[in-house]
DNA sequence: CATGAATGAGTCTTCATTCAT
DNA sequence: AATGAATGAAGACTCATTCAT
């Protein structure tokens, strides 16, 4: 199975995750350093409060440090806002182009497998960065930079895996020319089935989530995902 | 094809939702015109402004009410949030539910028809029920009274089309056993459709969507979903 | 003498000027009192200290009022202090002007010392209007609304009574054909006395101030001003 | 004519006045060229964002200086504007003692033509020392030390002036007895057209205003200053 | 001496809620 | 029942000041 970064959360110098946020690091850490810390901060606070409940105390205290120093690296709120939103598109998009990418002798099958998996990986299913996501949908009618991160993303999420998907369907001999609508399809299915592990994480865990995205995808790609495959 | 309510939209006793309210409807509606008003404000303003940029003024605005009135139908904003949030997962779940009621002499294929007709109808694809849905979801301070909401539309909703799919199965005689999880599929690839159309409409409409949805259905139910019915 | 508007001071409600602000009023008065209320407060406030010390708090406190208020009636702080400025440049161009207006068989010799009079009468020379005034010339570099409010209030009033002086240079066929000149100068003398008046009030008193024009006008208009005619 | 300090603006070890600060003169300056530079920015600041627009930051900045090297030097902000008034009240008040200081054979009438050379030479009236000059006005919250200040210079140059025109009042026989309201009258009207130079520029230049000034005098000391003397 | 990242009090502004009319 | 002026708590942002390096 194909590997990809399971950094899993941004590291953080000293401060804890957890609730007592003990003032830390006091001096000048290298801006990149501060700059993570500050993003997942962010992406804490938004599980934890919600986007309207995400304010720059919230954010600074989760992260331990100082109310001015978010705004000493990003310029505002708003940027920060958007760091994060391109931090998790971004970790996304590289994430499936890994998968995707071409490496030679390559199975289609155990392709199709990873992608799955990645989609379904802990690291992409945390409710920290689905949180973020879904945040700022509610958003982006109104955010035209929310709306441009993320249709970048999907655009060329849905490309990719559209290609992807046109490949398996030559090789398959699938009656179906519609790789296209597949793609769509799958997408739209993970959007909901993430949405679903964020809010009724009591109904759907993440490995019943796969299961549903591969019935999916095994009663229109039979003969390269087996139903029960994982 | 089953009938649901076309409401369409709350009705507002004489305001535009055009630019001028127009201070109107001046005295003694009944409360529950007035609920209706403001609800549907609610709505059009989330879908204007996003949930973050409603406010009481741009809700009573739109309502071409005055500020006062919406504390009083409502006790607080949350409420009349609440109540919206509420109002749209009501009728959603009443319209399936018509949609799905047995009656005698029944044809399950013209009722799935009916189904994914209803999934992307007009009424319920209307850019300002799909901003409110979504809005709501990066909103966890609000979560505990909003989750109760939305998990029983969900439940309700998986459920009864769970319930639906395995008559179908039965019907169809089709191999899989999975009527749940074909269920939780279709739910959440409508969900993320429907998010496609709010976040994307200028890469998905609401025919394309619902080509989609019939043939991820017509790729498990052959027999009773042919691919380009619609 | 000419009379103009002895305001004295912008009317408020019922608060005191003095120390304790004692909320009053609570209860919707109409718009243009309140926008009076908050002019005069801030006057107030600059005068008791300074622009950059005064804040919509020490306005709001000092006009009784909440802080809310002052967002409401104007839109923000730069706009409320705008207002203060023009209410103040306002009413001495209008005061002047009605000074100087024609008015049929008038005397020269009166009319010079009603404009005297005028420019070191109480109103004009309290320390509230001088020192908002005085203010804003150390900001007014940097922003060009309280240049143009402060220009057009000189343009005006050194052209007026340049007309004035021209007037009186006929009348009294002085050799010096420059009353442009003496016009600037004895505008540019208020200003000083003024500054006088408000930084030193110790080394100088209003009347001594008159005093001093009033020996200038006599030494450039000795038929129309007598040193110590007032 | 008398010499005084054509010092024109402070030393500035290697900062240029142009835009790219660049980090210069590194290590360990003598502090009193530290001091200078450090209020000769203060001064470009003021100058160029107005009082209220002058932060630390932009002193240092315009200064090539680290942030932490004004408290190093100055204890405060406030003791740094502070010190910046004091220089210019200093070499102002210096500057006007030389003129006027008494060296034999002295003639009356190049002193006075002298002392109008150095109210209205270039660096009296450059425009960065003259908004230094009128920004202090409007503050009051600095106005205990500031008043002192200002006092300070007010008081010893009106009393030279007034000491000075008490001469020529006695060498030109002058009827008036008035040399006190002349000085009076005389300071105002510089500080007026100050002003007017600052805030007016387009108005009125620094040749146009001596023009003034000096009519004025030849109005009161007829002997001793003639119209268009320069 | 010198630096500049970090701090947090203070400011303007927004907005849900109240309440006299 | 309805109004909207008024309130004030809460939020984003600024900036003088500190201090580890």
């Amino acid at each position: 199975m194909a590997t990809f970064q399971q950094s899993s959360d941004l590291p953080r110098t000293a401060a804890k995750r957890s609730r007592p946020p003990a003032r830390t690091s006091r001096r000048s850490e290298p801006p990149e350093v501060r700059r993570k810390q500050l993003i997942s901060a962010t992406m804490h606070s938004i599980a934890k409060n919600g986007l309207s409940g995400t304010t720059m105390a919230t954010i600074t205290q989760e992260a331990g440090l100082s109310l001015g120093i978010a705004n000493l690296h990003f310029k505002s709120k708003e940027k920060l806002l958007l760091a994060t939103l391109e931090a998790i598109a971004g970790e996304y998009n590289s994430g499936q182009a890994a998968v995707l990418a071409d490496r030679d002798h390559e199975n289609l099958v155990h392709k199709l497998n990873d992608l799955v998996d990645f989609h379904f990986s802990k690291n992409i299913t945390q409710k920290n960065k689905l949180a973020v996501w879904f945040a700022f949908f509610g958003e982006s009618k109104v955010r035209p930079t929310y709306q441009r991160i993320w249709s970048g993303h999907d655009i060329q999420s849905v490309a990719a895996i559209r290609d992807f998907f046109e490949r398996i369907v030559a090789e398959g001999n699938y009656q179906t020319a519609h790789a296209t609508s597949i793609a769509r399809g799958y997408t739209a299915m993970i959007d909901g089935l993430w949405l679903d592990l964020l809010i009724a994480p009591r109904e759907l865990n993440r490995l019943q989530a796969k299961q549903v995205a591969c019935h999916y995808l095994a009663s229109v790609f039979p003969n390269h995902m087996s139903i029960g495959s994982e």
